[in-house]
DNA sequence: TTTATTTATTGCAATATTACGATTAAGTAT
DNA sequence: ATACTTAATCGTAATATTGCAATAAATAAA
């Protein structure tokens, strides 16, 4: 039904699915690269370099912005975007708890 | 129109985000990590863990295994789940990588 | 062969996402 | 005030995702 059932898993799983849907497409990651790489940005930048149309980057950024993974400050008509750092590295430490998962018994049927 | 223009992006931006995109729903992440605690398991199993219905745990299943992120082998009538360690690694390291970009200049402007 | 058992597939309904034109809002400059 | 610039919002169309009932397929057990 397109609808997700967030209420049968926990806190921890809904929140590293809520932040990898926004890794999950390509326009974000670019965004957050580009983010990265310049350190300060503002959206109009982010339509040149990337293809999209201005609408399209501007909602892009907001769905980042709402899960705190970037900050946005007005500097006169245009918006200077940043990676929040704080956020970041707890996102961070996320992945990486997750990725660090082992398997115990490498006798594997598989 | 709900379809993402992946030509404009790189390889790599384009791998980031349909990995994530795959870690980016609980019911997977909750696979995944009853995969790592059990190295093995059947879908019955998932199943019962998981509380959504037998087709959509096979529906999930079998995206996680068109991306090589699990592997499956049939036993009996059960099938055998388990992670596919090598693409883990590699998946592993684009996500690390992903995470240790730094800003170079810490005089930001939010 | 018949009957369970287990997983995959099909078909479909409901919801979500992506993209963009048109417009609005808010500040700058003239 | 008027014109310009920049980003957000609205409305809408197209496509994607999620979930499950029903069914199929495949093996095992009787």
């Amino acid at each position: 039904m397109g609808l997700t059932k967030s209420e049968m898993f926990t806190e921890e799983q809904n929140r590293m699915a809520l932040i990898a849907k926004a890794f999950g497409h390509p326009a974000r990651v670019a965004i957050l690269q580009h983010l990265f790489k310049l350190n300060s940005c503002v959206c109009g930048d982010l339509v040149n370099e990337i293809g999209l149309a201005q609408p399209t980057i501007s909602q892009h950024l907001k769905e980042l912005k709402t899960l705190g993974i970037i900050k946005g400050n007005i500097e006169g008509t245009s918006v200077c975007y940043c990676i929040n750092q704080d956020e970041w590295q707890s996102i961070k430490q996320l992945f990486i708890q997750f990725f660090e998962q082992e398997t115990i018994e490498k006798g594997n049927c598989c």
